[in-house]
DNA sequence: TCGACACGCAACTGATTGGTTGCGCAAACC
DNA sequence: GGTTTGCGCAACCAATCAGTTGCGTGTCGA
């Protein structure tokens, strides 16, 4: 379970501020919220949220639980990891290129 | 210099999957790239790896120097802790809210 | 000096996307 | 059972964006 998702897309969902703002709306909540809640918090419209739940938990970012009529969203902890993996792997990629520029510079 | 730039900016630079590739390109290069030589091993042309150099460069991701008729693109180390501090905090909050969660689970 | 090369700018196109409104359906409530 | 409420789906709109082609300009080398 939680089949780490592709870090690109992981990234290309947290490239909207929007997107962002309904992220840290769901962690803010105690407990679980719904779309209708965050809309309520927020400056766009219920299916707004929604498009953007959807995004997210396809990104792995947030899941959702069907309560009766009600969806409840809650953020998955440590999801954030492939972004930021990816981001540690390139830096590291670039930490040695450095290593090679200096040493070419001090070379030459 | 270096006016560390808005997380957001530098999360958008990252979204796009060729701009990333031209990122790591630029990377790979020992020394400093032009936007002619990053086209040579990429499936776009000049002027799209230009656009992306541009957003990259916005993002404080790259830096140019011009020298003659050429524009020398350089990658800047330390560039994405925007982005990788975004991450943590955001993590970090989570791990709040979970803690409140248990709690609040433990509690009822 | 003249041709070749590298770049930047501008215009245009097609696809994606963030956002809206509208509607239909299922669940909850009286 | 009928009304309300919450959600999902679909259509649509405007804006953004990745990518292209074309052109003008400046710089290098013969």
């Amino acid at each position: 379970m939680t089949a780490s998702v592709d870090a690109g897309t992981v990234l290309a969902a947290l490239a909207d501020p929007t997107r962002r703002e309904v992220l840290a709306a769901v962690a803010a909540r105690p407990g679980t919220a719904t779309a209708t809640d965050l809309a309520a918090e927020l400056p766009v419209t219920r299916q707004a949220v929604a498009k953007h739940l959807g995004v997210l938990e396809h990104a792995g970012l947030v899941t959702s639980v069907r309560h009766g009529r009600e969806a409840h969203y809650r953020v998955i902890a440590g999801s954030l990891r492939p972004a930021s993996e990816w981001i540690e792997r390139t830096e590291a990629a670039w930490g040695r290129r450095v290593d090679r520029l200096q040493q070419h510079l001090s070379d030459g």
